[in-house]
DNA sequence: TTGTATGCGTTATCAT
DNA sequence: ATGATAACGCATACAA
């Protein structure tokens, strides 16, 4: 591979020359900056972003750690914060942590040693501690770990109120609700109180279910969907977020529940796979694509040195399907 | 940020001494290797991989190049491969072309200043000769660019073989294959070209479809269906990938025709989506992770100077659901 | 307008 | 068993 040199010697020039029209920095004749065009491109040159890392002190690489890509609603994030990150200027380096602690904390680590610029962080497993001694640009989606950790959600509370009136309008008289694990203290646990809180303030009685904890599989899915209407069989709404509730849809074909008729269900994410199902899901939309430019901004701007706002709280909107 | 030199400085020892208790390497006492471990500890010093990149002129970086990590398929692929990537100790940039050649062309660029050590590339767009000229490890995935890039696929004769029995065994008269543009010049190709010569050999009628050129997106879908149903009223079993698939099945409710009782459908690659659907899709399945795997192995090999197969086509199973 | 010299953080070669 | 020094490829302060 061509360095900076060999560009230097074919052109007759310096490396410094090189580096000047490279960069389009001070000053350069037209006549050299031309014969120096003419050799990279003899050399089919290209800069060495590794060193131009190492002497700039920056990587133009932001790490980006989420449970998993190929859940439709970090697929569907990621997609869009790589997006934006490519009109920014910056790479994306992917880390699925599966919620495994043990590798989220290596893939923290790693992002360090590779001197990326910022973390993008949609998981979290560590205590809150970890995350503040990281001393580098990060922000949050969908949790909020501490007051000095910039976060960009989506109004959960709203979401939550919003998909629980649908489902008492609609007549539930006993609904239910499929939360990932509480523990996780993500922001979406606000969908969960709205839920709870709505449904006393109602008077409509309720259930919550929560997933397992340290896994983030389906497979458990659809067990806790018939478990629960086998507890409850008079369970007329369910609220779940998309790929929970289209198992909810799925156990309800199974046990000859209608939808909406017998069964009403709102999801909450708006994934491609909430317009896919039959009867398609009404569903509380985030603004995934908004809170990936957000998260974005976020963190360039903290790379900028520029202040950025602590948290960010994008509004919802609850998608009219035939699920209800 | 403490560099390998503070490390040296506090424990009393030079940076060559500190590089050998880092990388293990050379004679150290145990005395030595103890101060300088705490020296570490004391400062939180992390080694910076960009100066080892630079000195050892590879970064354990593989560029993943796709059409879009959204789509499911993608999705789960992308999870996989990252999977493998971790466990050889390689990163993953991710790019997602959105089958727009320019900024393919711009992410190959992007891959090459950045020094990754292998590109695996599940979109091309680009003329042949532009991936002949990377003289780097590559690999790709379901196509096959040229006798000299190694690929990584699933059987789509053997799927598309599949398929087109099912259908025609489940008493289909008249079968549509919708497929991604042919031009693309995919192995999935090899699906269509199945579907019509078994189709032909047995004399059944068949129409095919195909998607529009440079466009990545799933609102074309329901439209093409539609357009597809209403041209041919009689047709009683489609062929699609998933996606594909779930469109149809959800034009099939719109225009009261029942599943599979009036017209059956088969997907290919067994996403997520084809278990979740209502009725679940009868679909070929691809080795997702398998293939993930070999295609990491596949440019680790390369990396490594070893030789690697040039071509693993890895077999299909046809999952049975209740779409059929 | 262009060149010289130094440093970014690390590893490797050669001494000692 | 440990140290001095050059090199990886590039950019910048300072000279000329």
């Amino acid at each position: 591979m061509p360095t900076i040199k060999d560009v230097a010697l074919l052109a007759g020039v310096t490396v410094t020359t090189v580096s000047r029209v490279l960069n389009n920095r001070g000053y350069i004749s037209d006549q050299t900056r031309a014969k120096v065009a003419e050799a990279m491109k003899a050399l089919d040159y290209v800069p060495n972003e590794v060193a131009r890392s190492l002497h700039r002190q920056r990587s133009n690489i932001i790490g980006l750690i989420l449970p998993d890509v190929s859940h439709p609603f970090f697929g569907e994030l990621a997609m869009h914060i790589e997006y934006y990150a490519y009109e920014a200027g910056y790479k994306i380096l992917l880390c699925n942590s599966h919620l495994d602690s043990a590798k989220e904390r290596d893939y923290i680590d790693m992002l360090k040693r590779h001197k990326v610029d910022a973390i993008i962080m949609g998981s979290h497993t560590l205590d809150v501690s970890e995350y503040l001694n990281l001393s580098m640009p990060i922000v949050t989606i969908d949790r909020k770990l501490d007051e000095n950790i910039p976060s960009v959600s989506s109004d959960n509370r709203q979401g939550g109120l919003l998909a629980t009136r649908r489902l008492i309008a609609r007549g539930c008289k006993k609904i239910a609700m499929i939360t990932g694990n509480l523990q996780l203290e993500l922001l979406a646990n606000q969908r969960c109180s709205a839920f709870k809180s709505e449904a006393e303030a109602r008077g409509v009685s309720y259930v919550i279910v929560q997933t397992k904890l340290d896994v983030f599989d389906y497979s458990q899915y659809g067990a806790l969907v018939d478990k629960l209407f086998e507890e409850h069989p008079d369970i007329d709404g369910v609220f779940a977020s998309d790929v929970k509730a289209a198992h909810v849809v799925h156990a309800c074909n199974r046990l000859k529940k209608a939808i909406p008729e017998d069964v009403k269900v709102v999801g909450y994410d708006d994934t491609q796979i909430a317009s896919l199902l039959v009867p398609r899901l009404t569903t509380v939309r985030q603004p995934k694509e908004a809170m990936a430019k957000l998260a974005l901004e976020t963190v360039v701007k903290q790379i900028r040195g520029e202040p950025c706002t602590i948290e960010t709280v994008l509004p919802v909107e609850l998608i009219d399907r035939e699920s209800t």
